[in-house]
DNA sequence: GTTCAAATGAAACATTGTTTCATTTGCTTT
DNA sequence: AAAGCAAATGAAACAATGTTTCATTTGAAC
């Protein structure tokens, strides 16, 4: 699905912002940093504009936010193909990248009595086909 | 372990301010944002103390920092009995509490091709036995 | 094209992260 | 117990990031 009909599907407005930041994350094979996605929108970035970009893309489920660790949060599109699986994350400890792989596996993660799980997510660690 | 033996083992100076945020840690079943710890601390708590208080702990694998996301993050004691074991968290999505369970248990989880998975990190997200 | 709500971007403010440096503290050696 | 020294502290200042306000611009519906 193109920029366009991502954001007519949620029914909020295609700006100039909305369809680079879409279209930026759409061009990668991996999830990328803030920093990469402000790289690449060049003379468009705007530091108010972009922070509320995100905000408006998460919160309508365009994009999700991946969170490493303090120090590495990611975003990536939502593709159809995860809508309602959770789906795995795979973090390189070389170069750092992000990559959204398959889906959780759904065996029993053996939870202590009384808690009831509802969602698992899975980072794993490692190193990417690229470092290895 | 006490606080006093867990900053010897490590050969780090035994201060109040370790000595109150590890001892703050240990009384606490569950892990503990910086805003509880630092209610719990007092007069003694300084901003900026705290702040490489944390680092020193982290760096020194007294304590391990769990982040859930942007707006929760938390700190827990590096327990004995999980110090080699990568073991999971739960998060209840009510009282946003965090808690330490047991081990990541060996499954495959089945990373595509490429792909050398070292460390295996699994959040549980659900509602805890005091929530439900 | 007109209209109106929503989005923008400048500015300002708030919070958090980090460094610098003079002073104090904890620990080792006498 | 006292001296000596490296490490820790806390005040200050600076940097980066998060967030709100408001006048202006833009997008979408009519
Ligand atoms: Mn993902
Ligand atoms: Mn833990
Ligand atoms: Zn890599
Ligand atoms: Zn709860």
């Amino acid at each position: 699905m193109n920029a366009i009909d991502r954001l007519k599907n949620k029914g909020i407005k295609k700006t100039a912002h909305r369809l680079m930041f879409i279209n930026i994350l759409q061009k990668s094979a991996v999830a990328l940093t803030e920093e990469d996605i402000k790289q690449d929108m060049g003379e468009l970035y705007d530091r108010i504009t972009f922070y509320r970009t995100i905000q408006t893309l998460l919160s309508a489920g365009i994009i999700h936010r991946i969170v490493i660790d303090n120090k590495n949060v990611k975003y990536a599109l939502s593709e159809i193909a995860f809508r309602n699986h959770q789906h795995m994350h795979f973090f390189c400890k070389i170069c750092h990248t992000v990559a959204c792989i398959g889906e959780v596996p759904s065996y029993d993660y053996g939870l202590p009595t009384g808690y009831k799980g509802e969602e698992y997510e899975v980072l794993i660690k490692g190193i990417c086909p690229n470092c290895g």
